[in-house]
DNA sequence: GTCTATATTGTGATAGAC
DNA sequence: GTCTATCACAATATAGAC
């Protein structure tokens, strides 16, 4: 029974993860997300009420795995650099196990901007944090000044780019060669860390 | 006659993007373009034989506006710093210009990566030839050693990003002011110029 | 070229047996 | 809880008059 229950529950989860992530909301089909889960589209609903509602479980679960878990590293007293290498090494490991979450957040979020309104209570998401300790190095003079919103945003830029823009990049850069794409990708938590220190650093 | 003809066309392939790039291609309706346009679908199927045809035609156009044009700015004689300078101003004011661009590109390509097979005859995109150079100025001594590769997916990061995370960003970072928005991406011109610069200038 | 009306298929959702 | 059968409607596409 509860046994039971829990187990068709989690089929239908991880079916539906599979299909809305390479679909989008709009793409996917129940029925498709029934074949996955080696059930029929009646269990799908009598789960879960509606397809939207459905989605939206799926939706808040990968917008949770969007956003770096990073809070305890951040207010942490490690040395600003360090914080920086800790930041983009755990969040592409999370990306690499999670390739497709980038792209169907950020699609579906277009498509639909208020789903943000529904999600904002309780992920305590404070940038203010790690942009009010950037503020106090460039005051101790230990990194050169720059602009933390902008830093913060060239920092997630470069880790999640190359999710984003897979195909093209691994299509233009790499005759898409997987194999290349991942080395590529494992590459760039060195690479990006001392792009960054380098172009903070004070000489 | 050939002058309705031009300007019904036209008409279309204007709601055709603006819907298409708002939705995507499983979110768009037929009905919603032939309202933008101020006609009924039965012209749609009159002037593109289907919703598919109609949105290869888009999607084509978008995807050349998608692709910075600076080849020629790549092959000239400037130096680099002036091409880095130039090649983020260019992209980024057309991408203001074209805000919803890049979005729909990467994600109708993560829906479908074939699309990219039929699309790239007659690009002549060329990242070798930048590679080359700034190969050409780590060997010179001018700038670090970096891997062009990243360089190039760094650049491109840095001034897609904020466009394919709009919503997040500001959100997040600006508390859904629009107007700080706009300066914001404003400012990233400079701002993704001189953090480059910082990155790879020697001392 | 442009319209109205309609055919046809696809898809989310429900009823009801087991 | 799980299934089959079916409803109701949405959406692409076409026929045919003007």
């Amino acid at each position: 029974m509860t046994e039971k229950e829990n187990n068709t529950e989690k089929l239908i989860l991880d079916a539906a993860k599979n299909v809305f992530l390479r679909k989008g909301l709009d793409g996917a089909r129940m029925q498709e997300i029934a074949d996955e889960a080696g059930i029929n589209k009646a269990l799908l609903h009598y789960y879960f009420r509606s397809k939207d509602k459905l989605f939206e479980t799926i939706f808040q679960e990968a917008f949770k795995q969007f956003l770096p878990r990073v809070s305890d590293l951040i207010v942490s007293d490690k040395p600003i650099f360090e914080k920086i290498w800790g930041f983009v090494e755990t969040y592409i490991d999370m990306l690499m196990a999670n390739p497709h979450v980038p792209i169907f957040i950020l699609s579906e979020l277009n498509h639909n901007p208020d789903r943000l309104i529904n999600i904002f209570q309780g992920f305590g998401i404070q940038p203010q944090f790690f942009a009010a300790q950037i503020q106090k190095e460039i005051d101790a003079g230990v990194i050169r000044p720059v602009n933390p919103r902008h830093l913060i945003v060239n920092m997630l830029a470069m880790c999640v780019f190359p999710f984003v823009g897979r195909p093209i990049i691994k299509g233009i850069l790499f005759q898409n060669d997987d194999v290349q794409y991942q080395v590529f990708l494992q590459e760039r938590k060195t690479e990006i860390t001392l792009f960054i220190i380098n172009a903070l650093k004070v000489e």
